[in-house]
RNA sequence: GGCGCGGUACCCAAGUAGAAAGGGAGCGGUCUGCAAAACCGUAAUGCGUGGGUGCAAAUCCCACCCGCGCCUCCA
C-alpha cells in the first residue's frame, strides 16, 4: 500500500515517492520565538509530527529539520499598541519586556522545546537558529546576485520576481491580480511591489550583521532556503508549514532556492489549515486566544491537547472549543480504560463468547493503514481503532500481547497513549484497604467517605467483579473540575 | 477585486455516486451497596438553500446564502 498526500504545489493528492528509497528528508517551518506559542501554532507542529510518525511507521527513515526564527519578521500586527509599524517582532518583544533580543529568543525557544516535549512531538534532528546561519544566507544572496535575480538599493537587497516566472504558482495567485489587490505600498525603492527583501539595513534594528552590502539583517524568507540547503541538501522530499505560509513565505522560498540552485528543490508541499476557536479566528480582542500554557494550566493533560489538535484532518479547519477538549479527554479515557482492561486480563461482557482472532487483528491494522494512507485520514483511522475497542471489550481475550502490540503500533503514529505508569502511593493503598473493611461491615457511609478522600488525591475507585481497582486521573486535574 | 477552504445529528467529525463511520454529551436499560467501567438500546426519513443531470446524489453541474483563510506580520 502506498501513501498518498495532497501536494499544495500541484493541488492534487499524489502518491508519495521519496527521492531515495526508504529515506525521507523533511523540513518543517518552525516557530518565530517572540512570545508564548498558541494552540494554532501547535496544531501545525502536531500535524507535521503526525506525518513524520506515519512515515516512520511505514518504515522510512525520516530526517526532520525545524527552523527557529529568531530574527527578521516585519510586523504591524493586530496588537498595534505593542509593536511599532515595521518593527521586528523579536525586537518589539525585547523592548516591551525590557530584555535583549537574545534573552527573548532564548527564553521562547526553550519554552517551545519544552512544550514540544510535553505534547509528545518527536524531536527534530536539528533546530537551526536563523541567527546562527547568517553566513549561509549571505552566501545564497551572493549566488542570487551572480545569477541576476537580485538588485540592490541603498544597502537593501531585493529579489526581482520578474526574473522568476514561476512566482505565484504555489499559491495560485495571478501576479497582476495580486498587484491589483495589494495593500498600500510604502516602499518605493522596489521595482515591483511584490519584490521581497533578502537583506535589509536599518540603523534602528537591534540585531545587525556585517554583509557585503550594508550592515543589516536578513529578510525573513532567506533563512529557510539557506538552512534547508545546508541540512537537507539541494533536493528534499517534504516541506511542511501552516497554510498562511503558502504566500508569501513559501512562494519566496521557492524563488530563492530554485533561483540559486537552478532546479526544483521541494517535491512535496504539505500545508496545515488554521484552527478556529468557537468558529472564529483566535484573537485577543475576542477573548478566545489560547496559548498552549493556558490550556495546560486549566488542568488538561498535554495528551488531551495533542489529541484535540490531531483528531481533525489537517486540511480541514479545526474548530477548537473547550467542549471539544473535554470530548478529547473522555476519548482518551476510553482508550486508557481499554488498555487497563487488557492488562488485567479481564474479558469484557460476561456473556460475550466471541473471540478475536489474529486474522481480525490484521484486518484492523490494514484498515487503519488504509485510512492513514489516504492523505492521513486520521478521523477514519481513529474510527477503526474505536470500532475495534468496542468489539474487543465484548469479546473473550486470549492474546493480550498481540492486541497490545497493535495498540502500541497505532500509538507510534498518534502518540497519545504514552502517559507514564505511576505506582499507587502507599497512602492510597491504606485507604483502599480501610474502605474494603468498611464495605465488608456494610458501612457504606464510611466507604463513600474514603472514596471521596481518594478522589481528592487524584485517583478513582472502581469496584469490579474481580475486586477493587484504582485508576489515576490522568487527563485532567481537579482544578478543572 | 483575485486565489482557496468549509457548511453532515445537541457538540466535534469521517464519508465525494449505490443501504449516513467514529468520538463526546443526553436519555432508557443490563451490571453495581451506591457508583464507575463495559455492554445493549436510543439520535440526521436526512447531509446550508433552490434548481439541474443520473436507474441512483451528502457525493456531479448551475445559482444563491452563510462562515473562514491568504493576497508581503502570522502555524
Amino acid at each position: 500500500m502506498s501513501l498518498s498526500l495532497y501536494n499544495t504545489f500541484t493541488k492534487r493528492k499524489e502518491e508519495f515517492k521519496p527521492l531515495q528509497p526508504n529515506k525521507v528528508l523533511m523540513y518543517s517551518c518552525g516557530p518565530t520565538v517572540y512570545s508564548h506559542p498558541h494552540i494554532g501554532n501547535f496544531r501545525s507542529f502536531v500535524c507535521a509530527d503526525l506525518l513524520r510518525r506515519y512515515l516512520e511507521y511505514k518504515g522510512y527513515r525520516v530526517t526532520q529539520i525545524m527552523n527557529i526564527t529568531d530574527v527578521g519578521h516585519m510586523t504591524t500586527d493586530d496588537d498595534p499598541s505593542s509593536v511599532e509599524a515595521g518593527e521586528d517582532k523579536v525586537q518589539a518583544a525585547a523592548r516591551k519586556e525590557k530584555k535583549s533580543p537574545l534573552e527573548i529568543t532564548r527564553f521562547y525557544t526553550q519554552e517551545f522545546l519544552e512544550l514540544s516535549q510535553l505534547l509528545n512531538l518527536k524531536p527534530a534532528d536539528k533546530y537551526p537558529l536563523a541567527t546562527e546561519h547568517i553566513p549561509e544566507m549571505i552566501e545564497m544572496v551572493k549566488t542570487l546576485i551572480q545569477k541576476g535575480y537580485v538588485y540592490e538599493v541603498n544597502g537593501n537587497v531585493y529579489f526581482d520576481i520578474s526574473k522568476f516566472p514561476d512566482y505565484g504558482r504555489l499559491s495560485g495567485n495571478p501576479l497582476d491580480k495580486l498587484m491589483a489587490g495589494a495593500r498600500v505600498e510604502v516602499n518605493s525603492e522596489k521595482k515591483n511591489p511584490l519584490d521581497f527583501a533578502l537583506w535589509k539595513q536599518d540603523p534602528k534594528h537591534l540585531m545587525q550583521w556585517d554583509s557585503p552590502w550594508h550592515k543589516g539583517f536578513p529578510g525573513w524568507h532567506i533563512e529557510c532556503s539557506a538552512m534547508s540547503l545546508k541540512y537537507l541538501g539541494e533536493r528534499f522530499d517534504i516541506h511542511t508549514g501552516g497554510e498562511d505560509n503558502i504566500f508569501p513565505h513559501h512562494e519566496c522560498e521557492i524563488a530563492q532556492s530554485e533561483g540559486a540552485l537552478g532546479h526544483k528543490v521541494v517535491n512535496h508541499w504539505f500545508h496545515i489549515k488554521h484552527l478556529l476557536v468557537n468558529n472564529q479566528k483566535m484573537s485577543k480582542s475576542l477573548g478566545n486566544f489560547y496559548t498552549v500554557r493556558d490550556i495546560l494550566q486549566k488542568g488538561y493533560n498535554p495528551m488531551v491537547l495533542r489529541y484535540a489538535l490531531l483528531n481533525t484532518h489537517y486540511r480541514q479547519p479545526l474548530n477548537f472549543t473547550l467542549e471539544g477538549l473535554d470530548a478529547a479527554k473522555n476519548a482518551l479515557q476510553r482508550l486508557s480504560d481499554f488498555k487497563l482492561m487488557l492488562s488485567e486480563k479481564m474479558g469484557g461482557a460476561k456473556d460475550a463468547g466471541c473471540e478475536i482472532h489474529d486474522t481480525r487483528l490484521e484486518t484492523v491494522r490494514t484498515n487503519f493503514e488504509q485510512a492513514m494512507d489516504n492523505d492521513l485520514n486520521i478521523s477514519e483511522a481513529l474510527a477503526v481503532l474505536f470500532d475495534f475497542i468496542r468489539e474487543a471489550n465484548k469479546s473473550t481475550i486470549s492474546q493480550q500481547s498481540a492486541i497490545n502490540n497493535l495498540l502500541q503500533d497505532f500509538d507510534r503514529v498518534i502518540g497519545v497513549m504514552t502517559v507514564q505508569e505511576v505506582a499507587v502511593p502507599p497512602e492510597i493503598d491504606t485507604l483502599i484497604k480501610e474502605r474494603e473493611d468498611a464495605r465488608k461491615r456494610k458501612d457504606y457511609k464510611r466507604s463513600d467517605e474514603i472514596k471521596q478522600q481518594i478522589k481528592a488525591k487524584g485517583f478513582v475507585i472502581e469496584d469490579t467483579p474481580a475486586g477493587t481497582r484504582v485508576k489515576k486521573m490522568w487527563f485532567i486535574t481537579e482544578k478543572c473540575g
